[in-house]
DNA sequence: GCAAGTTAATAACTATTAGTTATTAACTTA
DNA sequence: TAAGTTAATAACTAATAGTTATTAACTTGC
């Protein structure tokens, strides 16, 4: 028997106890109070949901909530399951991100662990019990390369290096930051909401994912304020409206009284010229 | 102890047989006999490399190749040894595909599935023992969205659907075809098969992976005819040379003497003047 | 009531890109 | 040397994206 043959009866749960995990990075959008309260403009700011962990490994630390696979479950229920035990939100959009495999990347064993992109159009949690454990939004900030992670008082702030690892042409490399700088999170959960960042940020604009963050109606300002935070930079309001077009419908209202010109509010409606750019599963174009 | 107490420690592994492994589609293209014997154009095709399964379940039937995930080994050392193994094949250009979980995907016991898609700038097979099994490139045909996969005689045609399944906004559905027909592929790897060409064919215009499927020097009408067989559809001339400037540059020499005039010889050059446009990991935009 | 200030929405314009048609060049064969 | 075919480029057209300018709507202070 050579090698070749031994390896294709080989059982790696034979051998090693090994576990297949769900972890999802679950974003939300809140309207923080304003900045400039003469202004009193809606601040939109984009929001990745964080559990913080009861149990070594990484006690205290903060995560993605997940958990592990059930038998007879698939990936998408067992990251369904996870997200309403830990955090009691439902009916979330759903998208595989990443499968992040490295021996070591859970001391206790090897555990390979399958990481989803949750976008939500609500930040409230559903009253829970307190012992479900500690679970709150934390700001996602970008600019320049980097991820800030920000909980209320900046103490808290997880600082998420978010730097596009440039590689050699045709090989795959993942820089495993854990070896520069202690884990500002759990695991290699930086890593995943890294990935998460990175995918949102890159299909807001030739998807509709936006409006999976966005209330039934809104308005325009709203929805821009959106995709500047998520982008990370400001834009033309004309040009946006633009791209807008035949993506929204105006309900006919118009905004909450706030100073000024009130603006109409819009609601999300399907009908997509090019099926192309609808929502698409896997997280890539097809 | 409540339901999500029990959930929380328990392990998948304790109760159930559990294997992690990785799947390979590797493609490549194959400069085919000319079609027209007077014109002499080459036909170049794109190929995906098989392997016969030697072993129940699905014994006889083609299949990606792939293997279990090994101790101390991360995803990307699992696929690359599972490459060598089958095919003989290293260094070939690797991303991650989709991770593949449903219960009863393999009918021995849970097995979680990690594709790979892998790229390669060439056809021919390292020699290998022939007990390490069949091998063969099947052709990948595309028109209206089905995929036909066609091996040298047409009597092994595996037609593989390929329906981009639209799906109610905000949420996964994932259609398992083997309800409807009897399985081309071994497991569900047709399902592998149809989301590695969808994400080759959707990143080929807005990436340079490409180049990955060619050998060092080519002619840009070679190049055009790789993109149209993976696109399906016939380009232009001119807007494509437009499309490749900068991208490719001219090494001096000519192609070998045909009929009339012989083309350029270029080479692939990685200047980009946006950095965006270049190679990318998790086949995503980033 | 009216000017000032600010946001909302649209119109008009500019620049860039992508796609098409037409033309020229190079080479082989009859 | 003419005909045929592919290679390469030039010139043109259409579509898109981005920018500037303008108008509209509303509140507040004088």
């Amino acid at each position: 028997m050579d090698d070749r043959e031994f390896l294709e009866g080989y059982r790696a749960s034979d051998f090693e106890l090994l576990s297949v995990a769900v972890d999802a990075a679950i974003f939300g959008v809140e309207v923080e109070a304003p900045e400039d309260p003469v202004r009193r403009l809606d601040t939109p700011r984009l929001k990745l949901l964080l559990v913080r962990r009861t149990e070594p490994p990484f006690k205290g630390s903060w995560s993605l909530p997940g958990g592990f696979l059930g038998p007879g479950e698939s990936l998408e229920e067992a990251v369904s399951r996870v997200i309403l035990n830990k955090t009691g939100l439902a009916d979330l959009y759903l998208e595989q991100l990443y499968t992040f495999g490295d021996p070591g990347r859970d001391p206790r064993c090897r555990v390979v662990s399958c990481a989803y992109m949750a976008l939500l159009d609500r930040t409230p949690l559903p009253p829970r019990d307190p012992s479900a454990g500690e679970a709150a939004w934390f700001s996602v900030a970008l600019d320049e390369g980097r991820a800030l992670l920000t909980l209320g008082s900046p103490a808290e702030d997880l600082d998420v290096p978010l730097a596009a690892e440039t590689m050699p042409a045709g090989r795959i490399v993942r820089r495993s930051w854990s070896a520069s700088a202690p884990s500002p999170m759990a695991f290699d959960h930086a890593d995943m909401a890294l990935a998460a960042v990175s995918r949102l940020r890159s299909k807001i604009d030739w998807t509709d994912l936006a409006f999976t963050l966005m209330p039934e109606k809104f308005t325009l300002s709203h929805l821009m304020a959106v995709y500047e935070a998520i982008l990370g930079s400001k834009l033309l309001a004309p040009a946006f409206r633009k791209k807008m077009a035949g993506k929204i419908e105006p309900t006919g209202e118009l905004a909450a009284p706030r100073k000024f010109r009130p603006a109409m509010m819009y609601r999300y409606c399907g009908s997509h010229t090019d099926p192309r750019k609808s929502l698409s599963h896997k997280g890539f174009r097809d």
